[in-house]
DNA sequence: ACTCCGATGGTCT
DNA sequence: GACCATCGGAGTG
């Protein structure tokens, strides 16, 4: 069983946010995403799968048709959170990436669970510790995020991502994003090989 | 294992 | 009014 202690000295800097969606996307996997709850339980999980929206010639992305009221985190600086609902029922949890202006982001697709795993399960009304995070819509509910959570920013102790203890290279695979239809043949996705 | 499909509502045209 | 960065259950093999 792997223990992983939060460590916010360990916890990724704007510097890592503001490059392009790709770099980012691609260099979150293996990482720790940590959020402490208000009730004190602390939630952790090592990102196994993400996807880049850019912010040009990418139509899947929310940012391809200007700004919104719903995809306005997008145009913030790097580092802060952008949460959607999708199909009137799942939220997304994306991180911001790029400066400000730019319109790109990174969507959470799979996260392995490390810590508050009982909380996850409550979350997400299952026991089957495989489906706690396995998918946007899951990952999102799993950490409980919503909506309020928009343009919350990563620098703080309540929410950070930090790099895994004893960080080693890992074989990282590319394919086509999953889910849409719009510049679907652009390979934009990242997973650990299983 | 797989495919199919309904749920459900915010967002934009 | 159409679309949607999803999920899980039902049905089939």
């Amino acid at each position: 069983m792997i223990v992983l202690k939060p460590d916010f000295k360990k916890a990724l800097k704007k510097e890592f946010y503001i490059r392009d969606a790709e770099t980012v996307a691609r260099e979150l996997i293996g990482k720790v995403l940590v959020k402490k709850l208000d009730t004190g339980d602390i939630l952790a999980g090592m990102i196994t799968e993400t996807e880049a929206y850019l912010a040009n010639n990418d139509l899947a992305s929310h940012s391809a048709t200007g700004k919104s009221q719903r995809n306005a985190p997008m145009f913030e600086d790097g580092g802060i959170v952008y949460v959607y609902k999708i199909y009137g029922i799942h939220h997304c949890l994306n991180i911001v990436t790029g400066t400000e202006g730019k319109g790109s982001a990174v969507l959470i697709r799979a996260i392995v669970p490390l810590l508050g795993i009982e909380k996850m399960k409550i979350f997400r009304k299952t026991n089957d510790i495989n489906k706690l995070c396995n998918g946007p819509g899951n990952a999102a509910n799993a950490f409980a995020f919503s909506r309020e959570d928009n343009f919350r920013d990563l620098f703080h102790q309540g929410l950070f991502v930090q790099e895994y203890y004893n960080p080693k290279p890992k074989e990282i695979i590319k394919t086509k994003r999953i889910g849409i239809t719009k510049s679907a043949d652009l390979e934009l996705r990242y997973c650990l090989k299983i």
